[in-house]
DNA sequence: GCCATAACGGGACTCCCGTTCCATTAGATG
DNA sequence: CATCTAATGGAACGGGAGTCCCGTTATGGC
């Protein structure tokens, strides 16, 4: 048995196999936001980073496991948090963070590409969750404050407050055509912040 | 010029054509259920279907077109609304109802994949988009009716406020592990009711 | 019930995706 | 700087997806 040999890249991650690694993911983000997951071809992707095919087929074998790669490499690159002092402003702050970022034609189209990939397999899906688990754990401790400063009760799930902020963003880039304006990105933050002080987000027992 | 005469099924639509129809769309549902849309390949729908591959590249010619098909078809089978007298009560039952829905296995992974190839192709997002259309338009009445009884107030964006019920249990499928239980739908039920009691769905203007 | 033809289905063909083999390049270690 | 070998990349190969051609079926109109 012995897990197979070792994966490339693993025994000598330096020089060589970083830049390979880097050209590629790059490569691999412009082909998903230009045609979507459909459209990925690991050889046109090899061709755009002036890589062998070969390398790209042994590396990563299939599209959704070169999306999976992607997400780990996008889950590294954390963005800093601002601070306003309330918990409306600082999760206005994340809303329009969101909303500019789906609303970006290359971004958006990539989020979307990224979760599509994440519907095909599990691998996938993990490396996706993993990146929103980071995602809200960085965006958490806003809302931790405002239970500490008494504008929220006790007991709030935290994390399930920052998620409410994404969701109705995601929902409308998903299953609407109607633009991510910034009135979207406010609203959703007004209605969490409404919802999570009416103690909706409120765990009741454990 | 003059469009590429017509499409298959369009001038013959009735018995046979029709029957093939319906056997290649279930065998998609089932296959896109199982695996995806990665693993969605048109000549295993036809082999489940009992019909000739030549037929399926034919009418449908790509995974996408053919799951753009079937969401018209999903968006004609309209589910009945129940109507419980408050609007904490509707957007309850909705709110259930869609989670019922997404957990389960087989309809959940087709919503999944649906939603997939939506990113993927023009026409298929405008299918999907058409989708969600109609079923929002189906919840609008109880918002409505909420609003004429004063529980919310005057100028509230109705649509929006069902889009919000079920926004976060999308994004929980989505981008998150943990099983969408009854107590998710509840939540969202009870924020968007608290959201929109403080009016945070008026559209100022317009 | 008969005809014209829309739509289907089988088989052959082509092309490209994905794999394998091996020579070449360039990290890592001393 | 020399050596070992992980990792890359070119070339050739096999198989299956998607297309084309044409005969067959059965629908809609009269």
């Amino acid at each position: 048995m012995a897990t197979e040999s070792t994966d490339p890249g693993s025994v000598r991650p330096g020089g060589r196999t970083a830049r390979v690694r880097a050209a590629v993911l790059r490569a691999a983000g412009d082909a998903l936001a230009e045609g979507g997951l459909a459209h990925l071809d690991l050889a046109e992707v090899a061709r755009r980073a002036e890589v062998g095919r070969t390398t790209v087929y042994r590396r990563w074998g299939s599209p959704t496991q070169l999306v999976a790669d992607l997400l780990a490499d996008m889950a590294e690159q954390s963005l800093p948090r601002t601070e306003t002092g309330t918990l409306l402003g600082d999760l206005r702050a994340n809303a329009r963070l969101v909303r500019r970022t789906l609303a970006d034609p290359r971004q958006g189209a990539l989020f979307k590409a990224v979760i599509a990939a994440a519907t095909c397999d599990d691998q996938t899906a993990a490396a996706l969750h993993r990146f929103y688990e980071i995602r809200v754990d960085a965006w958490q401790p806003c809302v931790q404050q405002a239970v500490e400063r008494g504008e929220l009760p006790e007991g709030t799930d935290t994390r399930e407050v920052v998620r409410a902020v994404s969701a109705p963003l995601y929902y409308r880039l998903l299953t609407s055509d109607a633009p991510l304006d910034e009135a979207a990105a406010d609203r959703a933050a007004e209605a969490t912040v409404a919802a999570a002080r009416a103690g909706v987000f409120t765990r009741s027992a454990e």
